[in-house]
DNA sequence: TGCAAACCATAAC
DNA sequence: GTTATGGTTTGCA
């Protein structure tokens, strides 16, 4: 059975979907009408679901750190996802993006170049990112640093950048899977906007 | 700047 | 199997 849960923070709904242990999605939003559609669309069809009003010990665990992301706050979240029956690119592109620290962000090019693909490829796959907030997929964005797109709407995107800048003032780079992967401060994207 | 072509994993037929 | 679809990038005028 999976469980969903709805919790409204600050005037935005948040929206999740749970097994016993695992985050199978979750959706954010300004209104019920696409959180709530979101979630329902990640759902695995042939699963039987239940609302429920009352927060279990999880959901309320996962809200919080979902309020604290959107908050811009580095939230150091180890909230299991179910990511087993997803695609291998897709879950590798995930990770990539999870390993993305608060006050950076990268482009669609230079993830596509650490872990295999083109740009195209993880665009599609941040678009359908079932993990809202919590895989950071807006810090990612074009290589000329505007936004791209977002989900949530880029006003938004913007907004979430603009919570995570950490006055970092120059490029570095991490490892993902033995990969080297380019990140760059959230300031270049805030900079080129204004 | 602006436009066209190359790009590449997925999902949908 | 094939085709259509992008939250892109690059090159060239």
């Amino acid at each position: 059975m999976i469980e969903m849960y709805t919790q409204k923070i600050d005037g935005i709904l948040f929206a999740i979907a749970l097994n016993q242990q695992q985050i199978i999605t979750a959706s954010f939003g300004e209104n019920q009408q696409t959180t709530i559609n979101n979630v329902l669309g990640n759902v695995p069809f042939d699963m039987p679901f239940q609302f429920f009003h009352e927060p279990s010990a999880f959901a309320k665990k996962t809200f919080v750190t979902l309020n604290d992301i959107y908050g811009g706050k580095d939230a150091k979240n180890n909230l299991a996802l179910a990511t087993a029956n997803l695609p291998a690119y897709t879950k590798k592109v995930l990770k990539a993006t999870s390993a993305i620290p608060i006050g950076y962000v990268t482009s669609y090019g230079e993830m596509a170049k650490t872990v295999g693909g083109g740009p195209r490829a993880i665009g599609n796959i941040m678009a359908g990112n079932p993990f809202a907030l919590i895989v950071p997929c807006h810090r990612v964005v074009k290589a000329d640093f505007t936004l791209g797109g977002y989900g949530g709407g880029l006003k938004v995107k913007l907004e979430l950048l603009g919570r995570e800048k950490r006055g970092f003032s120059s490029s570095r780079e991490i490892e993902v899977d033995g990969e080297k992967l380019r990140i760059l401060p959230t300031e270049y994207v805030l900079r080129k906007i204004a």
